[in-house]
DNA sequence: TCGTGACTTTACCATTTGGTAAAAAAGCGG
DNA sequence: CCGCTTTTTTACCAAATGGTAAAGTCACGA
């Protein structure tokens, strides 16, 4: 009922897909779309550029499959607000949640952020169906809570925009935060806590 | 008194070598360093490969300059911060200059981030010699203020870490904001006055 | 106006890069 | 162990790319 037409990957099929795109996660992330040569890629998965090209059509496809995969997970903390739940635990809970993600994957982080500063020539689909929607979503409920005067009223978008700039900025600028702060940058999460917390919790 | 070596540049090198740069800025902040080509520079700034090689040594040297001259003006803002001034202002003013700033330069702040993302290759000495030491004494200026109760207390670190994050997430992340917000992102300034005079404002 | 040095162009190169063809080698069900 | 499919390697290629050599061309002071 669910192999039509493509027949079901092999063992091997899926363990080398693997290797391969996690070997081009590396080398994309450190060297964006253009800088990565599938000659590294090949290099970084123990395999040999051909072999590559058998298991992915060609360089972008490798590219696009890793930024599809990315979106699946990037919006998960985003999505797992709960309109029930506290306002401020549950924008705070975000943070943590999109910080902590981060930090977990920096080169998903960085791939990303490579991609969109290049002008997401190869995701602008991706953002106008799958982040847009989610983030209007969020936009309203956090809009909702301010106007039941549950959350101090600020614009919801720049809000939400504030909390990726804040938290992205630890995994895609490490190489700068390395030279001004111990490394980790340890007190994150407690700034970031106490820079939420004073702008949302309502009643001056 | 002011050419021991280096012969005075005659009016054509300057204008040339001007047009090479702006027309480099333009592809690098693009493009990134490997994604940028030479073909590119040059047909952007109207001259002939060899030509623009007449001028400069290399590609490289090329986005080397580019990167010197950019950190000239790029911690200006900070620099501005007057430790005589009202501590909210002072902080808030800098704020706007620095979002001011990447709006007004988005392919500089892009050329920075690249490189930053990149691991800054070519630009590691200059973050521990030029931005290192003017962190650590806006650090400490802030930290006093603080210390006389003129500004809530947090970590001047991340303090200032997070005012690069927002301000740069509106030159950098350009593509993704446009597709979730009003071109242009109105309200910027509004909504970081009100984060950072929430965060900053002492006295509960 | 003429010579000389500053600037440009034309014609190349060697390397790298994404990608292909086809032969060779594994796997694997029977 | 056989035959067929899947996987891997070897040997290439055309285009792009950073860069060079050397022959012009231009500007301008004497």
């Amino acid at each position: 009922m669910d192999q039509p037409t493509p027949k079901k990957p092999s063992r091997i099929q899926q363990k080398n897909r693997k290797r391969i795109l996690e070997a081009a996660l590396d080398v994309f992330s450190q060297h964006g779309y253009r800088g990565a040569t599938l000659d590294q890629i090949a290099e970084a998965a123990g395999l040999s550029k051909p072999n590559i090209l058998y298991y992915f059509s060609g360089k972008e496809e490798i590219h696009v499959t890793l930024l599809n995969r990315l979106m699946e997970t990037w919006l998960d903390p985003l999505d797992e607000m709960d309109p029930n739940g506290d306002p401020l635990q549950e924008m705070l809970g975000y943070v943590r949640r999109k910080l902590q993600m981060s930090r977990e994957f920096p080169r998903e982080s960085r791939l990303f952020a490579n991609e969109i500063l290049q002008g997401a020539p190869r995701m602008a689909p991706h953002l106008e169906s799958g982040l847009k929607p989610l983030f209007d979503r969020k936009c309203a409920l956090v809009r909702e809570w301010m106007d039941q005067g549950r959350l101090a009223p600020v614009d919801p978008g720049h809000l939400i925009v504030s909390i990726w700039a804040t938290t992205q900025h630890y995994a895609d600028f490490d190489a700068q935060l390395g030279v001004l702060m111990p490394p980790g940058a340890p007190g994150a999460e407690t700034f970031l806590e106490t820079l939420y917390t004073r702008l949302l919790t309502p009643g001056r």
